[in-house]
DNA sequence: AAACAAGATTACCATATCGCCAGATAACGA
DNA sequence: TCGTTATCTGGCGATATGGTAATCTTGTTT
């Protein structure tokens, strides 16, 4: 057994603590970011792969991905002209998962809440 | 048995889904607000213990709480002139503690390198 | 009711971030 | 070397967000 009572988050953590975890929840917290690192969850694809398949501009994508290479979420190599890009941290499918399930448990909990207020 | 082939990571999610876990990771992508969660697991208590803990002003301390009741993540109830606030989602605390684990084993990793970087 | 205490809300400024355009780079092939 | 393709980078305008001070609300106490 170790010293502490309970588990490593119930620690008062640093301000530094603080912002690298913080940092790492930014990188997370916009759509077009997530919606890339979902498109590498299916497979690992080129920098013009993800500007066709999620829709935004290249200069765009591009800025993202670097934020999640910043962030170590993504990793690249480059393959001729094209760089590829694929999940670097295993943790982004846990993260998602987790966020995922809680979401759909709520919004469940809200369809019912809202059937039970339509059915006077 | 479900058609689906993996878990619900690996599917393509939609722009509303992306919106909203965006949201949530949003809302701990800030040093205040995970500064008030830290310490919530603790345990619950006032908004005026949680300005005392914090370190920041009032009426900062009140709209970052606002914004995590906003997500669902911290409750409150009203106990005389005080507000008592209390973690409201269990995932906060599996979230923070996946964080942490992975800052350790990078902070680990990066100090191992710069360690080697030194004695030449 | 008047004075008070705890929080919430509003107004405002400074900074940060997003999406896009245009120009800069880098790796290839002719 | 020149031209082409894939990607990156810098700059710009619009919007979003954080922090603070002042004000408003609400429940308490006398």
């Amino acid at each position: 057994m170790k010293t502490r009572k309970k588990a490593a988050s119930s620690k008062t953590l640093t301000p530094l603590a603080l912002e690298l975890i913080a940092s790492r929840f930014r990188a997370l917290s916009e759509p077009v970011r997530l919606r890339l690192l979902n498109l590498l969850m299916h497979k690992e694809q080129s920098v013009g792969a993800l500007v066709a398949a999620s829709g935004s501009g290249q200069a765009n994508v591009s800025k993202h991905l670097a934020i999640l290479k910043e962030a170590g979420m993504v990793g690249t190599r480059k393959e001729g002209l094209q760089t590829i890009c694929f999940i670097a941290d295993p943790i982004i499918n846990e993260l998602c998962e987790l966020m995922c399930s809680r979401l759909r448990e709520e919004m469940e909990h809200k369809a019912a809440a809202l059937k039970a207020t339509v059915k006077v």
